[in-house]
DNA sequence: TAGTGGTCTAGACCACCAC
DNA sequence: TGGTGGTCTAGACCACTAT
């Protein structure tokens, strides 16, 4: 083949601002190449980028090493491919959770879902939750920290899958220690009617603070599978441990779809805030 | 080749409690496979994994076949490859930012490196603060909006690298109001004694409320490249908005190493849980 | 059926690291 | 110097989607 490598493809795109040296293997400088297009807007969201084999002519390199450019970018979360329809722009939409008052807003409580509900409706969204499992695990000694039990100790996971207008949108996973479950009546494979965090209001078990951990990591292949996630998609990864005067009363474990969700806090005084339009 | 093609390395290992159907790809199979060795701490984190030669050997396929596997844990952030040494299992220290108290404490303060000095300190590490720059931005839509500016509005960024114990942490930009910059003199290309909060406050500027968002992504090359993130390492962005009583008063924005990075918000009433040595 | 991306092979040469 | 991962080629066949 006779290849003129190297040349012609990246005339004006190659030393740009940011970025690309003249030396920087081939895949990497196609990937540049394509990733300026796409903020530029050469390429926009939604739209269908080049089939293999024409970027293999249009750069003129094997298709492999086209596949390779893709892939960078599928990481980055910027593209999406789906075999025999081709290779688009992914388009973001931001859903936003506000971790302050979610929970303690007081409203038709039914298990874990009425704050979901009620934020989803502000937003003009279709919330649902699916596949609600009640199970006895047994604490692993992150869970048997937080919660002040051995590891090992039996615990009461009650966990669900939320939906925002059909689409996946986090894993809850709601763990409470097995005499309070026992107590509060948590043991039971279905809703809670009035909430949870009623029911254990109800015998005592007020919850007073939050600790709230947010992390990111890359998602384990079965939470990829559940939330729906394309390649180059993280997911953050939010622990709220609740306590009451004595004692951890609950840990949730909630993994947000990272391409999707937005935690918000809003704390102290926030009036010139709220006049601008801020609190949705 | 003499290959016998999906058979020996996989036995029993293949269609373990959660995943691999026996009709996934073979480089899927491997990674798997190897997932599980990693899972189970039959390679421990550290540890080299086998080099693709001697895998190519083992599962008897080709090497390009291996590399496929091994990208595919490299994306999960489960492993890291350097050329010339080898393949390892990633280890992971967790630091903590505690967000509801970090920007409150009052020592001695040097523009935003107070407070992660004393959360460093806190927690035995060395934390250091390089490459501070001051610059005139025009105001992006995003900074527009929260800041209640015009878009393209001028306004103040002032940006350092968080380091601990030598390595990156976070890279933080605060984004000031131009009329605001002017009367509390943040233009200036040094640390502003006393540290900007406090600036702003003797100028009747008091930060009364905050609102933060929490956010995930891949990294954008120039971020991968100053955090040293190695491939399958996403980040997360961290924006708090100040209030005064009146007004947006500053923007920060905080890309945490994904990581090394924890964010932690303590609410409420939490006396069980400093009982019980929660509070670090 | 034609075209797309998905998987896989069997080589090659290069850059970096430890010896 | 030998071994490692990094890059790249030039094919092949398959699975899925659109028409």
């Amino acid at each position: 083949m006779g290849r003129s490598r190297g040349m012609a493809p990246f005339v004006g795109t190659t030393s740009r601002g940011g970025g690309m040296a003249q030396s920087d293997p081939l895949y990497q400088r196609i990937a540049s190449d394509l990733r300026d297009q796409i903020r530029t807007g050469a390429i926009k969201a939604g739209d269908r980028l080049p089939t293999e084999v024409e970027l293999r002519e249009q750069y003129d390199v094997s298709r492999n090493t086209v596949r390779l450019a893709l892939g960078v970018l599928q990481n980055e979360g910027m593209i999406s491919s789906t075999q025999g329809k081709g290779t688009v722009v992914r388009e973001q939409v931001m859903l936003t959770y506000h971790a302050a008052w979610a929970e303690s807003r007081d409203r038709h409580a039914s298990d874990q879902t009425d704050a979901f509900y009620a934020e989803m409706r502000d937003q003009g969204r279709k919330g649902e939750y699916r596949d609600f499992e009640m199970r006895i695990k047994p604490a692993t000694p992150e869970l048997a920290a937080r919660l002040h039990v051995d590891e090992g100790d039996s615990l009461v996971s009650r966990a669900i899958s939320r939906f925002v207008d059909g689409q996946p949108f986090s894993l809850q996973d709601s763990y409470y220690p097995m005499d309070i479950s026992q107590e509060c009546g948590l043991l039971t494979p279905h809703d809670v009617p009035g909430g949870v965090i009623r029911a254990l209001a109800a015998k005592g078990h007020t919850e007073i603070g939050y600790v709230d951990e947010l992390t990111t990591r890359m998602p384990r292949p079965d939470e990829a599978r559940k939330l729906g996630l394309s390649q180059g998609t993280p997911v953050l990864v939010y622990v709220r441990t609740t306590y009451s005067d004595k004692r951890p009363l609950r840990l949730t474990l909630t993994i947000f779809a990272g391409d999707r969700n937005r935690v918000v806090y809003e704390l102290g005084d926030l009036t010139a805030y709220a006049e601008n339009g801020g609190a949705s």
